[in-house]
DNA sequence: GGGTATTTGTCCGTATGTATG
DNA sequence: TCATACATACGGACAAATACC
């Protein structure tokens, strides 16, 4: 950036030309790259172009850069020996590492573990399968949307809510397959579910700032609670979901809860504990968060109905997302408000705009209008029961009585349980060394200390089938070999 | 008009020398604008160019105007306190208005009001003209996205500040355009500046939850605010921007602020309050949002640093986005970290996900790298300025001296405000009985009753320059006619 | 791959204050 | 007082190079 100075003494050119030259002997225009045009210098500055001329012509006569009639200024080679060139940058980039070094154990966010283990049998859950996603299917989406005629509310602030299209399609999937009854005024898009518990710590604050969460149980959302200064209480979680005698005795009225495929123990919540947990939270005056993260990823079991659908009390705050079966780089979820949370969202919320992009709204709408969707889902669906099969089998094949297998026949992971208390750190350091990547519980634990040992997760949402058993017979070897 | 008489005892200098003078204390001779050159005044009156350099000389040492070889006498500000000028008699204001405040900003939510009124003459200012987003590139940018090598990326949890590649692009950017230095690693990308706003509230909150906002000042902002449980204390805005006397008194430590083109009334913020601005910051451990919203959008104004380039003690946190000059639909801000915030921002947020879709950080990182981000800027500055020149001139010529218009040369709207004393409410209902839309100030107030009646806010953003000179001159015939 | 639009440096004329004699 | 030369600054017209479609 030039910054020139109307009132100094020193000429508008001269202190164009001393800025310029500064910066290519800094190293910050570099050798061989052209400097920004007169004119375009000139209206930035709001100078006259010859202004800029001037001072681009001293720097020509002293050899700083060469004109060339239509093509710019080029910047030469100054620093005589390239090596003296390279070292603004070196010193540069020491000085990054170095302060990014002093954020201690923090992990550093710029970094993306999941790229660089190619050659491990990566057992992770979170990811997707990159074939999943419907690549040139979207661009023809894409292109449809920008002709559409609707095209112009790109350059306009939209829905708060999302678009109202948008919402009515989710409403007619999750009516359909999840039995969920609302309006599209209740429903809230947002971009994932952190963003979207954000929000209801703020709906719910009319309360205790106190919440109830399964241990163990999704540590992305006991991070939010925790920044909106929650107090978090932790519920054991048993084969049949939250443990409702523990939640009775705890003194939160809100309480987040993952009922149809419990994260991480894949614990279903049966129906007789969904009415009781309903009338819980009417007796205690309580809202429940119901987050149906991978709904639409059941393999051998018969659906239960979403607690939002047999709630007739509004107290079901409904969390949906994509990013489970379509995509997380969407980062596109939903809340379904209960009714009588919808005045208190305006009343906070009618001030914020909508937090995904309109361009990505109308995409999936027309995704979602034509089908794409309800297909997309179904190909998911038998994909990952494939593998999941393949998984189950290929563990009681290789690793037969020595391991107890949770939470299977939904979702992207299962839960192991090993009969003779191996411990997390032994088992992934062991598996590690065999080039197998698998992945501790302890994360979600609350408090660390009541984490039992003997568990590990396994996902199986980017291995091809024949990577999953050659992967289990390598923890077999890794293991018990 | 300069008299002078040559039978008189006093030199032709001096005569020249106190007229001139008089007229700049008069204010018939602006801040800002250039004596008649030497030549032509000696002509006009039939004197020597050096009598006339003599007076003017005289002038100059006296402080009153400055000289510069190509450019002329420029008369300077010698108001000095023009601080509180834009809204002198806000005290009086109290009694007009208590009552009108329920102009309530809540809006209903699922409702956008941008686009029923296709009949109208609309002076809005959010909005953005629909033909400045390139769809076409924006298709193929999307197929270039989806089927680069790290399409696959798509399916993944990406990294959590943003993806490195745009992250650097938008350093580049920043560094060029607004002396930003920093490294990528202080960059976070996020959905918008509210988001933006909500992460600084949770890094901030170890002082006391307080902050000084611009009275008048973005609203949105307030509200984000509010909802993060901190106090809000107004401080009033002159022509220079915040008052820095009432902020000094102001015990908050942490400033929310629009230094480069306040919002609403369009002040720039001078260099020597910068600098003060930032002692401020150091002498009370306090801490600067500075949000530079529109930076991209200057017209006839020379670029004043931002506040990040002259910071050198780690105070300020700076807001840029792309909601301005390319789309507001696209949902996409950055923050830039003091250092010595990353690591309480890593202590924080290193649990979250990042709020923008990965494949919009590809195509707009695409976008930047390839140059058309520049380009864009170029042509859309440019085509606003049209607008807003016309604008200007249309009503200079229409409206005459019944308004000052201020906050021009930036952004995408203006401040006008009436002589005569008319009332926010009367203008409004007038202009809209004959087909036009224009905007109270009223709903920027923190404390309403503060709020001067006489102004209104217009925007250029989506008018064509035949409907600006219509709409100016249906105006005219509803207020004056 | 060729035609068109845009971008770019170049050149020209004009206006201004300054210095000199 | 006048004339002249000079440095600085501004804006329009032109042709070559480049980018885009």
């Amino acid at each position: 950036m030039i910054n020139i100075v109307a009132e100094s003494n020193t000429p508008l050119y001269q202190q164009i030309y001393e800025q310029v030259k500064q910066q290519i002997i800094d190293g910050v225009i570099r050798e061989g790259s052209r400097l920004t045009s007169t004119r375009t210098l000139a209206k930035s500055l709001c100078v006259a172009r010859n202004t800029v001329e001037n001072a681009y012509a001293q720097l020509c006569l002293e050899g700083y850069v060469l004109n060339k009639p239509g093509s710019g200024f080029v910047v030469l080679d100054i620093h005589g020996d390239s090596l003296s060139s390279l070292f603004p940058n070196a010193i540069k980039a020491h000085q990054q590492s170095g302060s990014a070094s002093l954020t201690s154990r923090v992990q550093p966010i710029g970094f993306t573990d999941n790229l660089t283990k190619e050659c491990f049998y990566d057992f992770q859950y979170s990811n997707l399968d990159q074939t999943s996603f419907p690549s040139s299917l979207w661009r023809r989406l894409t292109a449809d949307a920008l002709s559409s005629f609707d095209a112009k509310r790109i350059s306009f602030y939209n829905d708060k809510q999302g678009e109202l299209e948008l919402r009515t399609e989710i409403l007619k999937y999750v009516r359909e397959s999840r039995g969920v009854r609302c309006s599209p005024e209740q429903i809230v898009l947002c971009c994932g579910t952190q963003y979207a518990l954000g929000v209801i710590c703020q709906l719910a604050s009319r309360n205790k700032r106190q919440i109830a969460v399964e241990e163990p149980g999704y540590d992305g959302a006991g991070i939010v609670f925790k920044n909106n200064g929650y107090e978090i209480m932790p519920v054991s979680v048993g084969t049949e979901g939250i443990n409702l005698g523990e939640l009775e005795q705890c003194p939160a009225k809100l309480v987040y809860i993952t009922p149809s495929h419990q994260f991480p123990t894949g614990a279903v919540m049966p129906i007789h504990n969904r009415l009781q947990l309903l009338q819980w939270a009417v007796k205690k005056d309580a809202l429940i968060i119901e987050d149906d993260y991978d709904s639409e990823l059941r393999y051998h079991t018969r659906p239960i109905p979403s607690l939002q659908s047999i709630d007739t009390d509004g107290r079901v705050i409904y969390f949906g997302t994509f990013s489970k079966s379509l995509s997380p780089g969407l980062r596109m979820s939903y809340i379904i408000l209960p009714e009588q949370l919808v005045s208190e969202y305006h009343r906070i919320y009618s001030g914020y705009y909508c937090t995904i992009p309109w361009l990505q709204q109308k995409i999936v709408s027309l995704y979602m209008s034509r089908g794409h969707w309800e297909r997309h889902i179904r190909k998911v669906c038998l994909q990952n029961k494939k593998r999941h099969d393949i998984l189950v089998q290929a563990i009681t094949e290789h690793l037969g009585d020595r391991v107890h297998i949770h939470g299977c026949n939904a979702g992207l992971h299962l839960l192991l349980e090993f009969t003779n208390g191996e411990s997390q750190e032994w088992l992934i350091e062991r598996a590690k060394v065999f080039g197998v990547q698998v992945y501790p519980t302890k994360p979600y634990w609350q408090r660390v200390e009541h984490c039992e040992a003997n568990f590990i997760l396994m996902g199986f949402s980017i291995l091809t089938e024949k990577e999953i058993t050659e992967g289990i017979r390598l923890l077999k070897d890794a293991w018990f070999g």
